[in-house]
RNA sequence: GCACGGGUAGCUCAGUUGGUUAGAGCAGCGGUUUGUGGAACCGAAGGUCGACAGUUCGAAUCUGUCCCCGUGUACCA
């Protein structure tokens, strides 16, 4: 006995996988509705590319290249490595690549799907989950950077978010290529250790981030972070780039005149603005909620953005000699889901069967002819699918959130009437069956 | 990867300086005379106390190793 138990396979998931019920999916549901309305009004086409890739198609190009093939779920398919995608823009590069002379250049195209990273999970952050990608290919006009600020911006005030709630925060690569360039920095470790340190100043403050900059920093956990070891002057120079409100980099300028024209407000020039770190080559964008995320157990956590973006010019020229800028956008699809649910004002309202209660199983013929009743008027509705007393039933609904019952039993069945019990109130009352479906509009 | 905190019933947790048969609440199951849920009452059931090894007459409790979860940190396409 002790051993067969043994034997079971677990019903834990693997690490940073999760199972979504209802409530997350209807959510989610309504998230990609609204982001299907957006893209379709924008002009984009909608595309699929496949799950697993060749390794190499993502692999090499890697941005962090000290480290190929890491962060990826691959499995060896006869001799050649296939991998999960960890994002949507290495497949559409690839895409690109190999319809080059077919599709219209520029290309404008959308696509949702789920990605995968093998990494340690965190709060917000699984291995598993679904993201939104929208990106211009094939044109160099800032017009597009600036119309995919824009475009995110009314997919999340779609969503139900206001211009309070979040904020869309731009910088160019060209903004820190020009400063390793005053700051006559060329060693390419000591560009990234700055990046980094960089990207991570809102979260921890200034003074934390010269630390990095210096020598190292020591963290509350107790953990150290070797530094970039900058000179004083050079640390002084990044402080004064970052306290900059204004940016000196012509294509910020271009895309904040465009937000004019567009009348868009909501975003924030911030020098600190970094990303990927091999990837980008223009403008970069970030989208940061406003406010606090609760993890289940209620305490606050470093939730980070719910998406970003940005110009990636060399990206499809890695597959051949093909000339083709782009830039582009994404959503982490399941965060802002997750933010969402944590909205008090945010309601889905969701849909719940009625069930018409079984007294006698000789009687199903007539059960059926209520239920089809109510299915012809697209009313959600079921009889009671298991088997057991009227209690039975009566919870069984309750759990459901059945928004009604209807008794059909005998006595109902002579007088060709049922009893509808309404299960928010308890109200009880017999109508007649011509009269059932308008009822039962009323109370649901 | 590193640091800290945790792993006891399906869930949330209690378990005193090591001591006999490991507890509670909630959920689940059965019942309170069978045509009424969300309330109440009663009852039974449910655990290799994360795994392995060690110390001990005796370990959920102490020690070591490993695994898993959480949070922070690092990395992040």
């Amino acid at each position: 006995m002790e051993k067969e138990k043994k034997l079971k396979p677990p019903k834990e998931l693997p690490s940073g996988f999760e199972d979504r019920q209802e409530n997350e999916l209807l959510i989610r549901d309504f998230v990609i509705s609204k982001i299907k309305e957006v893209m379709i009004k924008y002009g984009f086409q909608y595309l699929e590319t496949p799950s697993f890739e060749y390794t190499e198609s993502i692999g090499k190009f890697l941005p962090d290249k000290d480290r190929p093939g890491e962060g990826v779920f691959s499995f060896k398919d006869e001799s050649k490595w296939l991998s999960l995608r960890y994002d949507l823009t290495a497949p559409l590069a690839r895409y690109v690549a190999k319809n080059f002379n077919e599709i219209p250049k520029p290309f404008k195209r959308y696509q949702l799907g789920t990605v995968w990273r093998n990494e340690k999970p965190g709060p917000g952050r699984y291995r598993e989950f679904l993201q939104f990608d929208a990106d211009y290919v094939g044109t160099k006009n800032l017009q597009a950077d600036a119309e995919l600020c824009v475009l995110i911006s009314e997919i999340l005030e779609k969503c139900g978010l206001d211009e309070n709630d979040y904020t869309v925060k731009i910088s160019s690569r060209k903004i820190t290529d020009k400063l390793f360039e005053k700051l006559k920095i060329k060693s390419k470790e000591k560009i990234s250790t700055t990046l980094r340190a960089l990207d991570k100043i809102e979260r921890l403050g200034w003074n934390e981030i010269k630390k990095i900059l210096g020598e190292g920093r020591k963290d509350k956990s107790g953990d150290y972070t070797k530094g970039a070891n900058l000179n004083g002057d050079q640390i002084k120079i990044i402080e004064n780039t970052l306290n900059s409100e204004k940016s000196d980099s012509e294509d910020i300028n271009e895309i904040v005149k465009l937000f004019e024209s567009y009348k868009f407000k909501n975003y924030k020039f911030d020098p600190s603005v970094i990303r990927g770190l091999e990837y980008y080559t223009g403008p970069v964008f970030e989208v940061n909620l406003n406010f606090d995320v609760k993890n289940s157990k209620g305490q606050t956590i470093q939730f980070g953005s719910i998406g970003g973006g940005g110009r990636y010019d060399n990206l499809v020229n890695n597959f051949g000699n093909l000339d083709c800028p782009a830039t582009g956008i994404s959503i982490g699809i399941d965060r802002l889901v997750f933010a969402l649910m944590q909205k008090k004002d945010f309601k889905l309202k969701t849909v719940r069967p009625i069930m018409i209660c079984v007294f006698d199983k000789n009687n199903i013929k007539k059960y059926v002819e209520i239920l089809s009743k109510l299915r012809s008027s697209n009313i959600s509705s079921e009889i009671y699918p298991g088997e057991g007393k009227l209690k039975k039933q009566m919870e069984y609904a309750n759990k459901i959130a059945s928004p009604c019952v209807i008794f059909y039993g005998d006595d109902e069945i002579k007088k060709s009437e049922v009893k509808l019990r309404n299960l928010k109130t308890g109200d009880e009352s017999s109508i007649k069956i011509e009269n059932l479906v308008n009822e039962i509009k009323k109370i649901i």
